[in-house]
DNA sequence: GGTAAAGTTGAGGCCGGTGTCAAGATAGGG
DNA sequence: CCCTATCTTGACACCGGCCTCAACTTTACC
């Protein structure tokens, strides 16, 4: 149909944006100034706003494929374990450790992150994922009855919370806390609980970034 | 010695800076704007600073009293308990209700805050407290042995994270999940763990501000 | 009730960050 | 080689929040 699309050079500082900008998430999270990102691929920021048009279609643009990629994998390994309880630790795992090295799949996974459209989906799907892994691994008889996939987002916000705090000091911490945590996962160790389960409807509204507190 | 220190009017202002102070930072945390502060006593903010100078100062002037108060009857509740576990248990809880009804509080314990003296202070009692209540549950052998004071930290960052995500839509989901942390402190639910507990040196370094991540 | 000391105000400078747009630079087809 | 469509720039207006200070208001002592 059309002819030139895009010209070369801008072809270059596009891909270099998006190189830039999965490290500079990578490093500082999904809320690092674009002005972080311009300077890392020697452009100024409206470059950056004409290409992309927003920081929402920056992000879309460089973290859901990765993000997709690194939870499908974690989830499929989780599922080859021919242990159910063994899938779910590695798998509770590999995503903290996603949190742990990536601070962009730290806010994805800890759902604080500016709603795009596609990383919604992809938490969605994996969601799904986790949902199989831990009804196998209950099925089994060693994940408590009680937990709820739901229950998985506070084992994440958790470790998001400690990763923010300790990463400069004792990266290795959240493998600690995570321990105690498994712990209180398993069927065994299991005494009643107080509370229901957040209902989907409520983990979408915290999701939508409703539900948040004022602060 | 001097006379009049400080005029009728200005007293009346003082007074109602504090109670606003102390609302505004119940319900938005240690990090609200003094703008809402001043607006809230009916004065302008220059007055804020004319009377305490910065926000740590209005801080030390609103918080620690209140937050040492609550955390010694935490913890002086547990002591009465007779049975150790149940004594750690309150006080767990007891904290997280602190953290989930009263922001300001919940910026103390989860170590959120702008660096105070006399903040800092209330903290570090507060942690000697806890070290007899977790050392009395730990002696009882209800309590996991390879729980150290310091784990607590982690707790409570959870709790505080989950607060801020929960409050609006399910303010007693940190109850639930508060269940599953007891339940893997437990001296029966304990299986190794990977890492070694933060030391006090690594604890000072965060509560200090340092040892963030950069985000 | 005058006056000096005490108190308050709010505009204004600062910061870091967002997003925009007129003006200038450059690629690359003709 | 030129000319235009394409692209980039960086200064700018804007935001929310911090903190200051010269000008103004009020208290309360005499």
């Amino acid at each position: 149909m059309s002819g030139r699309a895009v010209r070369a050079d801008a072809r270059r500082n596009i891909e270099k944006l998006v190189e830039s900008a999965a490290d500079v998430f990578r490093e500082r999270g999904l809320h690092a100034p674009l002005e972080a990102v311009a300077q890392r691929a020697g452009v100024s920021t409206g470059t950056i706003y004409h290409r992309f048009g927003s920081r929402e279609a920056l992000i879309d643009a460089v973290v859901p494929a990765y993000a997709e990629e690194q939870l499908d994998r974690a989830a499929a390994d989780a599922m080859a374990c021919a242990d159910p309880w063994e899938g779910f630790v590695r798998y509770v795992e590999r995503v903290c450790e996603l949190q742990a090295s990536n601070l962009a799949l730290n806010d994805v996974i800890s759902r604080n992150h500016p709603g795009t459209a596609k990383l919604a989906e992809v938490c969605h799907r994996s969601q799904e994922q986790a949902r199989r892994i831990a009804e196998r691994a209950q099925a089994d008889g060693a994940l408590r009855a009680d937990f709820a996939v739901e229950d998985l987002l506070f084992v994440f916000w958790s470790n998001a919370m400690l990763i923010r705090f300790t990463a400069g000091t004792a990266p290795d911490a959240w493998r600690r806390s995570l321990g105690f945590t498994l712990d209180g996962l398993r069927a065994g160790a299991a005494h009643a609980l107080p509370t229901a389960a957040l209902t989907p409807e409520q983990v979408e509204r915290v999701m939508a970034g409703r539900g948040r507190a004022p602060a």
